[in-house]
RNA sequence: GGCGCCAUGGUGUAAUUGGUUAACACGCCGCCCUCUCAAGGCGGAGAGUUCGGGUUCGAUCCCCGAUGGCGCUACCA
């Protein structure tokens, strides 16, 4: 099926679930989950270091994470998996699982992405429980519709002088971070804004000076927990005062940036578990920061370790296809695809088994046992799982899957103008070859002799050519072609080629290779394939259907053999 | 340069969180099945846990250091 845009009954659904839901988690245990929040958030001192989240306030709280992807490319492995592990999680614990869209990337944040991403999240059976085309309590889910929010708390931050605007240019920050360097030192902001007074800074500002917003770094150590690396702790010195919001009077220039509303919405969203890409793990002292000076208690982190290449370097176009729409495209089904992620960097208890079903992950998967250790990306691996589920799908679903590739070839019609009699016989075709697929798009060309046979390449090739010259191949061929041109065309069965098959074995003594490779090649054009006994019906029954190409029958493939 | 994270066969993961002949899967090799290619069945090779110290009766596991890889060091996310 064909996800699209939402239709406007899709969101009305949706809706009306959520509301649902809304209702139940209200009258349950987690009655007033907002004024928890608050509480909890303003319990915490300014200046504490990150606290866990006691066993207890486990217990009382609804787990609730989210995948904040931005759009601006198509969703890669990297990012699914971060969003399998968080959907995963979620599940697990029976918490929530959100979509947010981080687009205050402005340039490069299309929607055309989004709409990509969020098919890709569905077709990998990741759906959100709040979130674009869901919407839930804590709506807008894309940034970009949450700028008043953040301008808000950026004022306030400001006015309690955590936060100070910061007017110096490009060229002395870059001198600055020259300087460090130079000096060997950490390449954090000098804080030479810090100092100018309120007034001061105001005037400047009212006056048209450009300034960015950052915040002010706190001199204590900055620490938090996360449960696939323990307790983190950075220096405060060589973490930079951040820019929470960007300078300049342009289409960017007032628009906040990632370290800053990713923390304000984590925060507002209620999200009790980031988990997400090791390469934040650096951003995440900043963020730490904000949530202290807001007061807001700190949510339990997880970084996940890169996914590399076979050469270890971070996984890239480079090493060929990354992206969940190519997987898609290939024939990878989804339920291989979700399987291969969850084993990379994750093992379940004991570690001895490999195949999963989605609900079997849900109910084993557990963050604790992810590992810290980057994971190389390896197709093999991803293809023997791919070809143990598709020897499990139901043909009809391969059928229909594969379709696209045959249409697209010339070889079949167009799906919805086709027959029950073309569609029964194409999974006839599927399930013969199946077992030599690793992806579905493999088919056309394994197949390809069905529709498209070449008695002159055939003859052309060399390994074939030697196989022929023999006179027992001679003696073969026309003892077969006999037989198949005294039948009628198409109307050859598995039965008769095989009666066939042993009077020829006992006229010419030919036997084994002997006897079937010649007969192979005339038929298929190779010396090997697929069993004749599923090979024949596929081959005459198709013969006689009414195929944009004539698939040709036994009688005319030895026919045009002989003549080539 | 600074800071952080990581380190078990080629690859992904295990190992009652100090006591194992270091396990499983992929891949590879071989055998069986078979006209062939796959699939399937059976078996095999492949790591002494990056290196060096320490703690301990005993370290894959704890501590320190080195090395290597990766990430961050952006008014990208």
């Amino acid at each position: 099926m064909r996800v699209g845009a939402f239709s406007g009954a899709a969101k009305t659904r949706a809706a009306k679930l959520w509301l649902a839901k809304k209702r139940a988690v209200e009258a349950g245990t987690f009655a007033s989950l907002t004024n928890y929040f608050h509480h909890r958030g303003h319990r915490e001192t300014e200046g504490n270091a990150a606290k866990l989240v006691s066993s207890e306030d486990m217990k009382a709280q609804k787990t609730r994470v989210r995948f904040a992807p931005s759009p601006t490319g198509l969703l890669h492995v990297g990012n699914a998996r971060t969003a399998l592990y968080n959907w995963l999680f979620a599940r697990h614990t029976g918490g929530d699982f959100l979509l947010r869209i981080e687009d205050t990337d402005l340039d490069r944040s299309e929607a055309r992405h989004e709409t990509q991403l969020m098919e890709d999240l569905r077709w990998l059976g990741l759906e959100w429980d709040e979130g674009p085309g869901v919407e839930g309590p804590h709506a807008p889910y894309r940034q970009s519709e949450r700028l008043a929010i953040y301008r808000e708390y950026t004022e306030q931050l400001l006015q309690e002088s955590k936060a100070y605007r910061c007017f110096c240019t490009n060229e002395e920050l870059e001198a600055e971070r020259a300087k460090a360097v130079a000096e060997h030192r950490a390449q954090a902001y000098s804080g030479k804004c810090r100092s100018i007074d309120a007034e001061r800074s105001a005037e400047r500002a009212a006056l048209g000076e450009p300034f960015a917003v950052r915040l002010r770094i706190p001199d204590h150590p900055l620490r938090f927990h996360d449960m696939v690396r323990g307790e983190v702790e950075f220096a405060s010195d060589v973490v930079s005062d951040p820019i929470l919001v960007r300078s300049g009077s342009g289409k960017t220039g007032g628009v906040p940036v990632y370290n800053y509303v990713v923390t304000v919405d984590d925060a507002l969203m209620e999200i009790t578990h980031v988990i997400r890409g090791d390469d934040h793990l650096s951003n995440t002292p900043k963020q730490v920061a904000i949530y202290q000076a807001f007061g807001w208690k700190t949510p339990e982190f997880a970084h996940l370790s890169m996914i590399l290449g076979s050469d270890r370097e971070r996984l890239s176009k480079r090493h060929g296809a990354t992206s969940i729409a190519s997987f898609r495209e290939m024939g990878i089904l989804p339920e291989a695809l979700v399987n291969y992620l969850a084993l990379l960097g994750w093992g379940a208890e004991g570690g001895t088994r490999e195949t999963f079903s989605q609900e079997e992950l849900t109910r084993e998967f557990k963050l604790e046992r992810v590992t810290a250790s980057p994971a190389v990306f390896d197709w093999a691996k991803l293809h023997w799982l791919n070809r143990h589920y598709l020897k499990q799908a139901e043909p009809a679903r391969l059928t229909e899957l594969a379709w696209a590739y045959f249409e697209k070839a010339g070889w079949l019609p167009a799906s919805d103008g086709s027959s029950a009699e073309i569609e029964a016989w194409f999974e006839m075709v599927i399930v013969l070859f199946l077992p030599a697929l690793d992806q579905l798009d493999q088919l056309p060309e394994k197949a390809k002799f069905i529709f498209k046979f070449d008695a002159e390449a055939a003859r052309a090739d060399e390994e074939n050519a030697t196989l022929l010259a023999t006179e027992s191949a001679q003696k073969v061929l026309e003892a077969f072609a006999e037989r198949v041109g005294s039948a009628a065309s198409g109307s050859v069965t598995p039965e008769q080629f095989k009666a066939w098959m042993n009077e020829i074995k006992a006229e010419t003594g030919a036997k084994g290779k002997e006897l079937f490779h010649p007969v192979r090649i005339a038929l298929t054009g190779a010396h090997s394939g697929p069993e004749f006994d599923k090979l024949i019906p596929v081959i005459e029954t198709g013969s006689g259907l009414d195929l944009p190409v004539h698939v040709l029958s036994l009688r005319e493939r030895v026919e045009q053999f002989l003549r080539a």
